[in-house]
DNA sequence: GGAATAGTGTCTGTTAGACACTATCTA
DNA sequence: TAGATAGTGTCTAACAGACACTATTCC
């Protein structure tokens, strides 16, 4: 079938819906966790969810994504790049939707849950420790979303969404393990970001059980944008 | 028209036309040329513009990519990757437009261009000559993708989808200063082809001007897949 | 032999990984 | 003092970049 723009007729075609879907990680007692919805309504009622809805017909899709998330969850304020889309046929049994899926970073003790109309619950879950079955074909894109994050530590400052402003090398280096699920040497951690020249010094100590652990910032310059930190070579597969 | 509370509810549900657009690359005279058809009709009659259009109802987005490639410009069994999803409201001056952007790469020698009843003309493009202005936001989707094919280029055996299944080394390295824009070190190429274990060596020879260059394939195994080939350190930016 | 192209050897500085060591706090 | 946590020093092997060298063809 030719179509030409002359006689385009908006309503002549079928359109599919456009959706948007974000996946927010975060870490909470020192484990990264993703923000699920418990649907209220068909399909896939009781189903736990990646929260996410429709695009509106005059707002770009980040827009889209930051506002239902807003409405759904009561989140706002967070880090947030396009991860992929997803459109097969048959993945809502509704109606062809066509899903541009988000990922997201936050520090959670600066947000507030709330439960929307739509759901039944709002709650955080281990990644390694879902609700099963997930609603949609949301399993697919949690896992797209994990590989992300991972394979993103290694080479940008990521990281640096899920910190608090001021934090210790340790901590920074327990974020890296949870993420990665492995040890990493000490030694070589710290020698990394030392000769990256990221951080700054606070001058401050956290105290704890032994040794107090320096505090650091993130110089400003390095905090936003692409900088590469790479703290190792990637891994083949 | 002003904003009521009546059709504001009923933009809601309106749907906006998903679009698959695909950029294509090969090598054609030692040069990284992109595809590109010159349109017929409004908007954009007589620009260039990266061959693509709307997606079936039934179909998936890849699906829909393949078929209008085929239809567009009888280009077929191509390499292809999603790139992004351009979804700005505005995009398009017909009605809302997102698009999910995927790049492919092509041996183009194999190829027969066809014009469809939709363009003027199906051309190549070096992507350092490329005509101006293009039809809508298709300046930007091409930097974005020559930006994710350079970047992949340096960690990933991409390179190989563009070369025919015998190849010398020198032709091989040429592929990767044409692509990248800049000259690398021979012996520092090679050595690492030598020591990642891609190649295999046919026992035949290229004759030419000079010295004969030995012809190389890539072992089965490698050539699919994401078999991790970096040839260096990506830029820092 | 000279031009042209293919291909190798090797030095040097940087870096990742391993791992043993020292430092500073509390109980 | 022991236990706990923070932080450093240093050896080694691998590797990237630079660059000079050798090899094989045609004229």
């Amino acid at each position: 079938m030719t179509e030409t723009a002359e006689n385009y007729d908006a309503s002549k075609y079928e359109r599919p819906s456009v959706t948007v879907d974000v996946v927010i990680f975060s870490l909470r007692s020192g484990r990264l966790q993703v923000l699920m919805v418990q649907r209220k309504h068909w399909p896939y009622a009781d189903h736990w969810a990646i929260p996410g809805g429709f695009v509106n017909m005059d707002e770009s899709l980040e827009t889209a994504a930051r506002r239902e998330l807003m409405e759904e969850t009561g989140v706002h304020d967070l880090y947030m790049e396009q991860l992929y889309t997803f459109g097969e046929p048959g993945r809502d049994p509704r109606t062809r939707v066509i899903s541009v899926a988000y990922f997201a970073l936050i520090r959670s003790e600066e947000q507030t849950l709330q439960v929307s109309e739509e759901s039944n619950d709002v709650r955080w879950f281990p990644v390694d420790e879902l609700p099963e079955p997930l609603a949609f074909d949301h399993d697919k894109i949690l896992r797209f979303a994990i590989d992300r994050l991972r394979s993103k530590l290694e080479y940008t400052t990521l990281a640096f969404q899920l910190l608090p402003t001021e934090f210790t090398l340790p901590k920074l280096k327990r974020i890296y393990e949870e993420i990665l699920g492995e040890k990493l040497d000490k030694a070589n951690f710290y020698r990394k970001l030392r000769d990256s020249d990221l951080l700054e010094d606070t001058g401050k100590f956290r105290e704890g059980r032994g040794r107090p652990a320096r505090l650091y910032r993130f110089r400003d310059s390095r905090v936003e944008g692409d900088f590469v930190f790479r703290y190792r070579e990637a891994k083949q597969k």
